[in-house]
DNA sequence: TTTACTGCAAAATTTTTGCATTAAC
DNA sequence: GTTAATGCAAAAATTTTGCAGTAAA
């Protein structure tokens, strides 16, 4: 799974004629090892206490690269700050969000899926990826 | 149409001791009467030629309360920009976007938000609204 | 070597806020 | 008179970029 998507970037990087490095290699590391939805900042934080000489300029870039490759995406809660979670190569899972206590639940709907390309057939849309995100409260807080 | 969120949002504002002013009367007309999805600065241009007077921080101030009321909504299509839109009471709509030349659709599918309720209901959260969006090519663009 | 990568710091964006003044109640 | 709203400008918060030095191919 995780060497899966590890190998998935270094075909990605080597593709694309970029340069392999220690520092995404720790990235990429910590992004998988990793199972949140986690912001450019976060990352940065959690890796500089084991590696002090990373830059968050080069934690943002990676983790847009990982995106640009497939492996990472990015999403956005509302709250002002871009987040990145593991793509799942083939499934896709949505948000399940509480604005009170900020608990994220992740879900899959194959029904809804196969509704969402209909719709999209409809309209004539070729559909690459999608968002879906419920609001509200969760067991705790409502 | 109109008529009734204007008044919708007055009954919001009288609930909760807001004054009614000149600026806010202008920025509520000219949101209304504009069906797009716009950002704080677009509607601040906007209002801007024919009301000099009218600063940003108004419009800013002034578009959250629209959110807050629930005459508007926030959107976020991954831009970095925030937006507003109308919201309909009761009804609800999503978006198809072209991330090609930015065209956006809008659509309505009640089977798709029937089923995202009982998804709601397995992991105990009480949805309060919701955001779904589907990135790709449109026709002309495809 | 040649080309890309890193780290730092600076810049560009966007969103949000403080505060004196003005207008509504 | 009180209280809230406005406008300006400044501050925060994020995201993005330039560049000199460094490391990979």
């Amino acid at each position: 799974m995780i060497i899966s998507k590890k190998q998935a970037f270094q075909d990605f990087a080597s593709a694309k004629g970029l340069k392999s490095t220690k520092q995404r290699d720790i990235i990429l590391d910590s992004f998988l090892s990793c199972h949140q939805h986690l912001t450019t900042e976060e990352l940065y934080l959690k890796l500089k206490t084991d590696n002090p000489n990373i830059g968050f300029a080069t934690v943002y870039r990676t983790l847009k690269l990982f995106a640009e490759s497939g492996i990472a995406r990015e999403i956005q809660f509302g709250d002002g700050q871009t987040r990145y979670e593991h793509m799942h190569a083939g499934e896709h899972h949505d948000h399940l969000v509480c604005t009170r206590c900020g608990a994220i639940v992740e879900f899959e709907n194959e029904t809804i899926e196969k509704l969402q390309s209909e719709v999209a057939a409809q309209h004539g849309f070729t559909i690459k990826n999608h968002k879906l995100e419920l609001y509200g409260y969760c067991v705790k807080c409502s």
